[in-house]
DNA sequence: AGCTATTCATAATG
DNA sequence: TCATTATGAATAGCT
């Protein structure tokens, strides 16, 4: 039913293929609608395109839950209860999971471990060990990090006297000259010439980043 | 199609509808395995006739479970009961608990801690020498139940030594009365006489049972 | 998207 | 129910 048979094979051409889809899914939802009518019928039909758009059909004043459910009484699938089952299943794999997990985890932090065979504690303390040297080493780590920025706030500290410094000796140089007239340029004229990181801006900016 | 047009309404003869039935539904059949086929499609197709009979067509490869799980997904709608959801949710939150226990221990086990913040570091610290103390306090333990059956057993071989001591003794004297018929009696009065204990039993029998 | 030559599905019939 | 067949519907290949 077209211009040339075809042989059925998937179409690879992609553009065809997403074509004759269109098409061809229109027709099939067509039909569908048309058996419920001539035929008192009840149809259920959902298609995937292999792009994953889904579209659906569904004969009228049911519903695909209601239609699904007959199929469940019907075909003795059990859709429902395999679904169920399976969810089941994986609840109880998870739960066994976490239990050992936190079985695990109350033996590192020392508890519950009065039965244990003397082999497991031996395991138990080396992970202990293992993990408390990583940890020391990160706090070591964090400790020299602090001493540095104490440091650095320090030579800041330095740097900022002495620019407070250097403005107090303008402050008094002007005083002195107040009433001279010149003095109001002289004051600009200092301010353009100190350097740009010497106006009470910290040196490091982002000191406290990572704390 | 066929030898007369018809319109798209209910057939009211009874049998004409069947027979309709019959073969548009092996058609729409027919037309979702080709569509299949063709365009790489997924295709879940449930029929009831008016009688109640059910025909079903699913793509191959995938289950109608399957492709109302993605129908269920995409179209939002309500397909699975609430216990279903109840379960789902249930998993979801199992999954979460079972990460964050994955975190806590590697955390403990000194792994992915880099950039903790240094609060947490100092609990983690805190938790490791918690661990680690009860962990020793139980070796500990351990060792000093080692030692006492070391002890024991020293006593014990002591008292063992003793006893073959006094055995050999007695031997000697039975050598010396060989010829003399009264000996076999004596011996029995002997081992009569020793106290049980004394017999080669442990005396402490359930000595390796906490090891 | 449309168009149309073809093939296909199927209504009527036996 | 099954086979046949005339006929309308669906659609493949083009534009």
């Amino acid at each position: 039913m077209g211009r040339g048979k075809i042989e059925i094979k998937r179409i690879e051409n992609s553009s065809n293929r997403q074509v004759t889809y269109s098409k061809r899914r229109s027709g099939i939802i067509k039909k569908a609608k048309e058996i419920t009518v001539l035929c008192d019928a009840q149809v259920s039909l959902v298609i995937f395109a292999s792009s994953g758009r889904m579209h659906e059909f569904c004969s009228p004043s049911t519903t695909v839950v209601d239609l699904l459910d007959k199929y469940h009484k019907q075909s003795g699938k059990r859709l429902w209860d395999a679904k169920h089952e399976h969810l089941s299943n994986e609840i109880d794999r998870i739960k066994k999971e976490n239990d050992s997990l936190q079985i695990e985890l109350r033996h590192l932090k020392g508890q519950d471990i009065l039965s244990l065979p003397h082999k497991e504690l031996m395991a138990i303390e080396e992970a202990l060990d293992t993990g408390l040297a990583a940890v020391r080493k990160k706090q070591m780590e964090f400790h020299s990090m602090l001493e540095q920025n104490e440091k650095i706030l320090d030579e800041e500290f330095k740097h900022l006297q002495f620019v407070l410094q250097q403005q107090e000796m303008a402050m008094e140089e002007n005083a002195m000259e107040m009433e001279n007239a010149y003095h109001q340029q002289r004051v600009r004229d200092y301010n353009s010439q100190v350097p740009f990181t010497f106006r009470f801006l910290p040196i490091q900016p982002n000191l406290q980043e990572r704390m």
